[in-house]
DNA sequence: TCGAGTGATTTAATCGATTAAATCTTCTTC
DNA sequence: GAAGAAGATTTAATCGATTAAATCACTCGA
């Protein structure tokens, strides 16, 4: 008959014979709580079908267990893959996340980051666009933990995660040349202004500097890197005499060549040796596998997890980290072992 | 010099020389608030970087401007393109979205479910998994309103959005038969346990059954549905005297049974015509395009997040529906018009 | 027997937005 | 000029969890 009173901790309290405090630390606190007690209360909780309220948690404690994540899209195996991670790990670290997609749009960036705010998000994880410096400081204002994944930011004051492009250029272009040394590569690259496009070139420099051959790239550029300009790309290497040592920045990029090489009546591997770059499963799948270059999503996503979740708790402690995966060189046929 | 009271609306309030409560009705009750009142409010909040604090909201309303999605995973193009789609339209209806990937776990759902009660959502969006009755009662405790997406239940007492695979079944038939009758089809499925696997095999019988044919389907099980598997039984069928017009009911089979043909030395579509399920843009971009039954996913996410939040808005006027998409042939090169 | 010490529990203030009801203005209209 | 309507604004209660400080109940040692 007592007048049941409020709906959340209060029914709890009432139901076990303590009071709301004793139940919140039974919750928060157990070792405030004598076991007895406790275990009354656990008894009142399940009985009464209690579901805490967040939202009352978050206005006292102005932090929310929750984490934002904005990319630019999901349909993209890459992004698709650090998503997933990144929601599975946060799930099991007991922090609910919420999905922005970016679409590469600065306002719709900044209205996802205002949106977090006023959720009051204990941290974020995004791959930034345009990565000007007061752009992040806006984005920081709104006064979560922010950590930078895939795209990295010198100015950002916070922690990052990222591949380590040249590396992987590298790893690509040694693959290819293999023992033999002075002959050059074809690589074919996107706009130099896409600073993994730069690094990956970078990292083919390297491997060529490093055996003392001399220079030899040829350059194809690939504005929109897809399928069809690979193609183009193919066919046009097929009748010239570049280099049958082929390195694609990405995976369609390769995928369009070797069918533009196919077109021309080149063979793969036999007359020309293509490694790709992302290892897209369908690259994989598809009829001619192709050797590339894979990234670590999944650790990626863990890694910024990670990181945001030590800025929040860590406090002092913390110390901000920029982490650099190596990339992976996956042999299939377009380029086996030399 | 007079006291900053609070942080919230309070100070804004004090900015702006008028009550809170006045701050609260020119943010959500515009039309209540003179419109000179109303611009030194706005001014105020400008100057002072007013955020509001969605869980003071949340709190006091019971329900949050938040929305549930729970998919069996994002890795999976099907599902990343769903994901994307309703990421955008709930952010474009202002509503943000909690990611949860259940990977087939009834646990994991089920705590996911409860994290968004938690949290107060508003509404959920979920494939669900093990379709039974009282799975979904415990779900809908929570109190949110549940839209189903792609697996649908028929003791769902909700909405629900999928795509029509009978129909997308007899489209595939159909194309493959074109205006010759009497011929059968050889059938790749899945097991028929899985619904979707059952459901397009129906649409298969409904298309020979409408041409008076025999009911000549030559059926192949593929118990994972992987490219491998396809492979082997595209190199049984090239073995056999089985049909040469083949359906696989997803895009992998398909992929691995034309290589299969391939390497029986079958030429496609010369040979055998093959049509996919599902239209993974691996199929388009692979050296062989495979004519696929598209399924229409982002317009399936815009319809769950228009369901829910009819359901959460409308009240009384809100009607349960069921909506099935009609599914869409691609025609590519594996199987050409007639 | 008193005080100190420890462990368990309660009291009560607080977070910030919402909203029904009350109050205050101004303007009609007879 | 008084009653009433319409419009604008304020008052004050409320949502439910957290937590510092206070209270209560014991035990133990001197």
């Amino acid at each position: 008959m007592a007048a049941t009173k409020g709906l959340g901790l209060a029914r709890v309290a009432e139901a076990a014979g303590v009071s709301v405090a004793t139940v919140s630390n039974a919750i928060n606190r157990p070792h405030l709580v004598a076991e007895a007690t406790r275990a009354r209360i656990v008894d009142a909780m399940n009985a009464l079908d209690f579901v805490p309220n967040r939202a009352a948690a978050t206005l006292r404690m102005g932090s929310n267990r929750l984490l934002g994540l904005v990319v630019p899209e999901i349909v993209n195996p890459f992004y698709a893959a650090i998503t997933e991670a990144i929601a599975v790990e946060s799930g099991a670290r007991g922090y609910a996340l919420a999905l922005c997609v970016s679409h590469d749009d600065p306002v719709a960036e900044l209205r996802h980051f205002e949106m977090l705010a006023e959720h009051r998000a204990a941290g974020a994880i995004a791959v930034p666009l345009g990565a000007s410096a007061d752009r992040l400081t806006q984005l920081q204002m709104v006064g979560t933990h922010l950590v930078l994944i895939d795209r990295i930011v010198d100015e950002h004051n916070g922690c990052s995660v990222a591949m380590d492009d040249v590396l992987g250029g590298r790893m690509a272009a040694e693959h290819l040349l293999g023992s033999t040394a002075g002959e050059g590569i074809a690589l074919v690259n996107g706009p130099h202004t896409i600073p993994q496009c730069a690094d990956r070139r970078r990292g083919v420099m390297q491997a060529l500097h490093a055996r003392g051959a001399r220079d030899e790239v040829v350059e194809f550029e690939s504005p929109h890197m897809t399928v069809e300009e690979g193609f183009q790309i193919g066919r046009r290497i097929a009748s010239t005499n570049s280099p049958r040592r082929i390195f694609c920045t990405n995976d369609q990029l390769a995928l369009g060549v070797i069918r533009g090489l196919r077109d021309s009546g080149l063979t793969v591997p036999i007359d020309a040796r293509v490694v790709g770059f992302g290892d897209l499963t369908l690259a994989t799948e598809g009829d001619t596998q192709i050797t590339s270059i894979a990234q670590p999503k999944a650790e990626m996503g863990r890694a910024a997890v990670r990181k945001v979740l030590s800025e929040i708790t860590d406090g002092d402690q913390h110390r901000h980290t920029v982490t650099m995966f190596p990339p992976e060189l996956v042999v299939r046929n377009s380029a086996p072992l030399p």
